[in-house]
DNA sequence: CATTAACCGTACCCAACGGTACGGATGTGT
DNA sequence: ACACATCCGTACCGTTGGGTACGGTTAATG
């Protein structure tokens, strides 16, 4: 009873456990309260509104955050930590399969990019992005949105391209020209506050439309 | 020497002359100000800090600007004001003309792009895109960046596709395309504040890149 | 039961900034 | 010369929000 009391609680209370970035499940609570404001009317997204919302006292979030900038990372990188998927490896492939990875690449890049959660934060990164001590809130969206999505496509673009599948290439140059077909000018202009709505719909069209392109520029010739 | 007096200080001296939005020389250069603040640090940007750096008094900010996000509308309306350029008119095109023309526009959209002015205004206007009254800075900047543009290369398109140099195409759809592919991810990577920078010769690579693969997607069938 | 630690709620302090008021200087038209 | 308007510089006010201090409560530990 004395020995495993500390399991139960998932982790100690207190910010440190025993990684250095382990949060508990109360403070995960508080994150998810700041992510919601955020989302709902990030001018209003005050201290004194997350800890009356949390239920918690202000005192506590300094405690746990630092100061404000600190919460706000924490909430960026918490974000972050939620959506972090595995990255691809396989070492056959065909056009179809590199299709299906294309088309479900782009899919979740335009849900991402389009979604409320997303905009909000990049709205605030982009205009945190000079920011004084500690890394940039701009630097972890980044980490997160684009270079993290990066190196998980480009084995795949890799691998059609040892099959045979697509011309010889780099990778790099050819994720961003994936990229630069599959989002074109939607997120500045969401971000802009242009109101684009993609429905579901809509988006496989872009999916496919996008992946059809990629094709075209980039398939091998027909032997 | 009494009669033409008025043309010397170019306008009347209030905000309000013959035209609703005219500007006086004084307030151009308040907006100058402005703008110069905005790309030092937009955080440090305050009525004060305009109006000592331009010589004004903060009380004659208010009486010509109204408030704060009246300045801002006024700066980023101004800042446009200086951009515009003639739309792009011709009836017969070749496939060289197009290119040059397509070149040309890749150059300049990515020119405009990573400067230090748009960056700055793009960011303000993100930030600020869910303002309450009047036009939303980010409506302003979407109606003299995308929306502004694209109208211009448009008709180039429309000609290029009449003259047989490119299939038939939606020239919307066909105009994103190749914003998608000349841009990429360059503008969001900057706004974010990773720090890539595009030297004249990146730029010219890069138009003309974006520019080959618009024809490899877009070019007519070789008869 | 006593001690200790975390934490909530509230109150408080302080600096920054948006917005306003006033006095003085400059210039212009009559 | 006089009236009038514009505008600069400065001082002032009110609010907001970041950050701190403190008392009261709960709960775990010995």
């Amino acid at each position: 009873m004395l020995v495993a009391s500390v399991d139960d609680t998932g982790e100690a209370s207190t910010a440190i456990g025993s990684s250095p970035d382990a949060l508990s499940e109360r403070q995960r609570e508080v994150l998810d309260v700041t992510l919601e404001l955020l989302i709902e009317n990030a001018a209003a997204l005050t201290m004194i509104a997350v800890a009356r919302r949390a239920n918690c006292s202000k005192e506590t979030l300094y405690k746990w955050f630092g100061d404000r900038d600190g919460l706000l990372a924490a909430t960026v990188r918490y974000q972050a930590s939620k959506v972090r998927v595995e990255p691809f490896e396989a070492n056959t492939i065909d056009k179809a399969k590199l299709t299906e990875v294309l088309e479900g690449f782009a899919r979740g890049l335009l849900s991402i990019l389009t979604s409320d959660m997303s905009v909000a934060l990049n709205r605030l990164a982009v205009s945190q992005s000079e920011a004084k001590g500690g890394t940039p809130l701009g630097q972890i969206v980044l980490q997160n949105g684009r270079f993290s999505t990066g190196p998980r496509l480009k084995p795949a673009i890799a691998a059609g391209m040892r099959a045979g599948v697509l011309r010889p290439l780099d990778t790099e140059e050819a994720f961003r020209d994936f990229y630069g077909l599959a989002v074109r000018d939607t997120q500045i202009r969401i971000l802009l506050g242009d109101d684009l709505r993609l429905s579901p719909k809509d988006i496989e069209a872009e999916a496919q439309r996008a992946t059809a392109q990629f094709f075209t520029l980039y398939a091998a010739p027909a032997a």
